[in-house]
DNA sequence: CCTTCAGGTTAACGACCGCTAACCTCCCTG
DNA sequence: CAGGGAGGTTAGCGGTCGTTAACCTGAAGG
């Protein structure tokens, strides 16, 4: 994985701003003039790198659902490969993982991925609605070599509130009286656990 | 607890109207006239029941945070009733299952209770905050005491965390493949409490 | 040195939306 | 039976917002 170091270019800069002002006003409730003055040009020179305003929202969203799919059959391969019978435990934990470090992380974009889906073009939501839908049978295929008893449907429930769960840090006030990042992430992965154990135990 | 049987006033249908509607589209999304055709009325008609738009949200937002502290306290007051030195656990247990109900019973409140609160005035919102974390303080006490191990800014983020497994339920599709309502509580509520006590066992 | 083009600018248009004004109709009550 | 208020209606104003049009500029390339 080559992490970037050059310079992020201007579309990567208004999407970042973007994200953070959808996250915070709402899609409807940001102007496109904001979205230009937070990246230090005005309004309508948005255009010459996106066709519009939804576009930009449409490319967040894809390029999230994307990124969480990715990387969790990233997770999921990497411990294919390290044993015939993998542990699938450890692999939920993987997955867990990976799931935390984009919460915590990116904050705007975990928000903007559950509040603002109904937004888009049809085209757009499809593919994102179908690639989140992945993403989630994914750790429901998991979940259930973990806890064999568990019936899909009621894996699936558990996944989603997992992510509810996981998914709780934008509520959390600014970082003041809060654990630190470590021990948030410990905390999450501990109680996401748990909460699959009680789910997996009738 | 008297349970209304008299028909609902024309406020009332408007509120939960304009509650579904805020719901899926976002405060921002819904134009009054759409809130209006919702109840049969159009439009501007609505002012002759709220100020405004905002008025709408705004009573929403309080009623949503009062309803829910104030069964809360309800529910901790019976329990100190039931006997001196009283069980935490189930306290706990009530007060998770009252939250369980409201977020299956009242969905689109409950998603616009952690999605339009930055919408409101000042005033509003700093009265809903102040329910909503005197709400949340009532658990952190309650939690504490069950896992007297837990410091509080950890007991303050695993009830958030819990309220987002708990909260989750709107992302669910159409109520078709997941279980019945009866087995979705069970399963929130074992979610809930085993996320609890993983939070509790460091 | 001329051209081109990427990446800006400001002005302005058109649609939409929240809200008010003005008016209309029942229904209740003295 | 007058009249008045509750609860509607439609027309329209004023502001905002996404988008387009027209223009500018500085740097790269032949």
């Amino acid at each position: 994985m080559a992490t970037r170091t050059d310079a992020p270019t201007r579309r990567e800069q208004i999407l970042k701003e973007a994200a953070r002002l959808f996250a915070e006003r709402g899609f409807h409730g940001v102007g496109v003039d904001e979205i230009g003055a937070a990246v230090g040009i005005s309004g309508p020179g948005l255009y010459r790198h996106f066709a519009g305003k939804d576009a930009m929202l449409a490319e967040l969203l894809v390029g999230i659902s994307g990124q969480l799919l990715t990387g969790a059959r990233r997770r999921v391969a990497e411990a294919e490969g390290d044993s015939v019978d993998r542990d699938a435990g450890a692999v939920l934990d993987s997955l867990i993982e990976g799931h935390i470090d984009f919460a915590l992380d990116d904050r705007p974009l975990i928000t903007l991925h559950d509040r603002e889906l109904d937004r888009l073009r049809d085209s757009d939501r499809k593919l994102v609605r179908q690639l989140q839908r992945q993403y989630v049978e994914l750790w429901v295929g998991i979940v259930r070599e973990v806890y064999p008893g568990l019936a899909e449907p009621t894996a699936r429930s558990a996944v989603h509130s997992v992510f509810g769960l996981l998914n709780s840090t934008p509520h959390l006030g600014r970082p003041g009286s809060l654990p630190g990042r470590g021990a948030m992430a410990q905390l999450l992965h501990r109680m996401a656990r748990g909460a699959f154990e009680a789910a997996g135990t009738d």
